[in-house]
DNA sequence: ACACTATTGCAAATAATTTGCGTTAGTGTA
DNA sequence: TACACTAACGCAAATTATTTGCAATAGTGT
């Protein structure tokens, strides 16, 4: 596990923003080492419109891929670190996200061609607390995930 | 909460009854011949408090386990008929429940133990329409997973 | 009791993900 | 800038989850 120990960001003068977008920053703020490969995955993740599964990331890779191996190692500490967000869309593959400049959200996929759209805001943290209070079991929820599962326009017109 | 009440069923030809409860009726309304194994597999099913993995059917299987590629087959095609229902607790295995006597629900999963509650209610219907409204991209939805996820009491006080 | 074919078991193939280990390459320090 | 330290990487192999082919077996309707 990568300790979130070295505050080392803002090397530079931009010292006002909040949320660090900069996938180098981000890196050295959670205590990793800025890798080019660490680089190239993440700027692919942060660039794809939806959440890439490993095979996805794969595919998108420019230049000599990396080991698969070395990629879900990465991706395991990265989602530790909370740079990354591992979700389930139903496919059975684990499929991820950057989370900096990506909010806590949800989604929906298309049944017919996996399309995947992401949904803006979230209602539910209110239904979290609602929940705590009837659950005789559950003493604190951390999150939660919510997939919607349809058709999008163009498989909904394809008959 | 597990222990819902288990009722006997009707093994007899009461017509009135609006859900068939009876899984020898279910196997057969879906199509299905009624084997000695899927008997046993959806009664583990019906009896488990909790979503069951393959591994956990085979756990609490009793006698002379089936082959996991028929229990993986009989799965498939009873979900496909909508006699189990499929979900993902976001452990990277798929889990199965009984249709016929859990309505749609959701679950709680505690991140230290894994303990799983259902939910009873959810009142996701009306987000559904408001979400086909908003959506740019997509006509339909048919269903949805939500899943929280935090400390079930037992964790909670283990530090 | 019989024929028909869904279902099962067994062996083997895929896929997804993980682990061990020696090599390579970021990082901080001199 | 050079050097040591070790995180990160590549490669091979192991696991785990799930699927597929095929021949044997067992429900079902007649």
């Amino acid at each position: 596990m990568a300790g979130m120990a070295n505050k080392e960001q803002s090397q530079h003068k931009h010292a006002h923003a909040l949320v660090i977008t900069d996938t180098a920053a981000v890196l050295r703020a959670g205590g990793f080492r800025v890798t080019s490969g660490r680089l190239a995955l993440l700027a692919l993740l942060e660039t794809a419109g939806t959440p890439l599964s490993v095979q996805g990331v794969l595919e998108q890779w420019q230049g000599k891929v990396p080991d698969t191996a070395t990629l879900y190692r990465s991706l395991t500490d990265l989602q530790a670190a909370g740079i990354v967000r591992r979700i389930d869309l139903g496919t059975g593959t684990a499929h991820f996200e950057y989370t900096p400049t990506r909010p806590h959200h949800h989604h929906i996929i298309c049944n017919g061609c996996g399309a995947v759209e992401e949904l803006e805001q979230c209602s539910l943290v209110g239904l979290e607390e609602q929940l705590l209070v009837t659950s005789h079991q559950f003493k604190n929820i951390y999150s939660h995930n919510l997939e919607f599962f349809g058709q999008c326009t163009t498989c909904a017109t394809k008959k």
